[in-house]
DNA sequence: GGGCAACCATAATGCAGCGTTATAGGCCAG
DNA sequence: CTGGCCTATAACGCTGCATTATGGTTGCCC
């Protein structure tokens, strides 16, 4: 019945004593006020102003509205001020969740550029395997995930609907593979033939790596015997120091949890997983959202901030270069 | 930018979790909630709603408006509850001015008649002569003024410009003549014949009383030798009583203040006054103003709240049915 | 796995709120 | 009595905002 316009408009004649003034302090016309005072009036049943001679004056029933004007407006003031600052990046919350090896690396950097760049913005982070995350995500329990899925295969898809989130590209991972320094393989200067590992013991990391895993082997024509599976890479990298299996493993974990027993090398049929930032067709839009996610892309694709570890021989690695890969 | 029915929609769609029933909840229909969230939204420029397969959920700009709406709808209720008291008559003041002799009859009836009819109503008063309550009238320190006009002179009209006011007639309040008991017209069947007053001594009430009486003279043929004035309808009739001369003196007014040792008789030419209430033309639409105008009205025509009391020798009256007068 | 129910989006349409400019009318002062 | 300063009204146009009708998904349930 009433609404903010028309408590506008009572306030601003309170407080200049004439239509006029009014119009001008709120930027209308004169006969804007005039009709709008009328409108108001046959709405609420009794008359605002009384206009003797050329001055107009409140009733009782417009003092009232326009001491109310204060309170409404006030309220819808703070209303407009914090959404503004939501949509002006001055607040703001985002919640993502990654995957354990993104969260050494690319998360916390782009946590920093998103602190640096907007203050105000404060992002929550949790730790989560991909199909926990698109859960999450679903749920509205976080606003932006960072998953990953091995190209060729159908492995993330086929457990979650990816096609009904948004999905941003952020780097491609290749697929190496782990051996022990003392492995016939380990000082071949070409990538090392897939093919040429098949009668060795696997160690496999998560499921969906284990499925990667069998998927590569199956294509190069064997099965391979998996021995040990663990989700902790650093295990991983531990079991094949201690020359019980060789595993894949991908570069961004490799530059992670580096150990220097295990020697990192290139494979053939190469392979790769794709790390990407999801989040819904909605909050892709909501601004510190979209930050979060220009930061996720910022730190993928610079590589000053995110630096490319060149698969390597253990024996050109030294601990100095790999310490500054530890963010 | 954001108006309140954006956030009775937004509150809506919080409380209700879905477009659909917040439409039915409102009264809408379901896409006028779709366009609306979507006119928002582009207003403030950032998603308010996050549309995940077939389930809506608030973004953090959602909940800041819904959080919002509550604050400002309750402010926005209470404007209106006030207006609406004020129009429904369960509130309001009436600010009233009326000159002495209608203070002592016709006002305190109408007051209690409005007081009966609506408690909410509270009304004030204050006396004043016709000149001085028009001025206040104008000058928007009173809402309501009982004034009289002495018909056919212009008195009233000289001194204020009763054009600009709106005028509701009350009623006639005839002039008579006041005589001492031992006048020789005192016993005189008929209405006093004024000219056979011209060589009276005068007594003159209020300047404007005087003016009608020198006006009613003057076409009799004769100028009247005042010899007292006072406003002073007590003191008038006082000195009427103790023989110091005669007065011209409204029905209103001998009713009011009746002394037994004057006799009150009609007059030829005869003349009376004419009581009317005054107001603007936009405060008679106040509920409040229209009510206190209505009661006037109804004590003014109905003959039980205010009895006419018939201009009678003084011989005809005793003191039981004098005081059946006196309210 | 297929159909059905629920839910949101879009399109097309109509009305009315709400602004504009132009003009008229009334009050008050010099 | 005239000019300036008010407000009111008229005529007009636009845009907001509602409607109905329809379509596309999603997700549940048999």
């Amino acid at each position: 019945m009433i609404d903010a316009a028309g408590l506008r408009v009572m306030r601003a004649i309170a407080d200049e004593g004439s239509f006029t003034s009014a119009a001008a302090s709120l930027g209308y016309s004169q006969p804007a006020i005039s009709q709008m005072v009328r409108r108001l009036e046959q709405r609420v049943g009794t008359p605002l102003v009384d206009r003797v001679g050329r001055t107009v004056r409140l009733t009782e029933a417009g003092h009232a509205l326009a001491r109310h004007a204060g309170t409404v407006l006030a309220a819808l003031d703070a209303a407009e001020e914090e959404v503004a600052a939501l949509a002006g990046l001055r607040a703001g919350r985002v919640r993502l969740s990654a995957f354990p090896s993104a969260s050494a690396t690319l998360v916390p950097k782009a946590l920093a550029l998103v602190r640096d760049r907007f203050p105000g913005v404060s992002m929550t982070f949790t730790e989560a395997e991909p199909p926990e995350s698109l859960a999450a995500l679903r749920a509205g329990e976080c606003d932006l995930a960072v998953a990953f899925t091995y190209a060729g295969t159908d492995v993330a898809r086929g457990e979650e609907d990816l096609d009904i989130f948004v999905t941003r590209h952020l780097l491609d991972d290749e697929v190496l593979v782990a051996l022990p320094t003392d492995h016939a393989l380990a000082s071949l200067e070409e990538p090392v033939p897939l093919r040429a590992l098949a009668d060795a013991a696997w160690i496999a990391g998560c499921p969906r790596c284990r499925g990667h895993l069998l998927d590569l082997a199956g294509r190069a024509g064997f099965t391979p015997a998996v021995s040990f599976e663990t989700e902790d890479y650093v295990a991983v990298q531990g079991l094949v120091a201690a020359g019980l299996g060789v595993a894949l493993i991908p570069d961004l974990i490799a530059r992670t949890a580096f150990n220097p027993d295990v020697v990192i090398r290139p494979v053939v049929p190469a392979s790769r997983r794709e790390i990407v930032a999801v989040t819904t067709a909605d909050l892709q839009h909501v601004p510190a959202v979209a930050a979060a996610l220009e930061a996720l892309t910022d730190v993928a694709g610079s590589p000053d901030l995110l630096p490319t570890f060149p698969a390597v021989a253990a024996d050109r690695v030294d601990s100095e270069a790999v310490l500054d890969y530890h963010l």
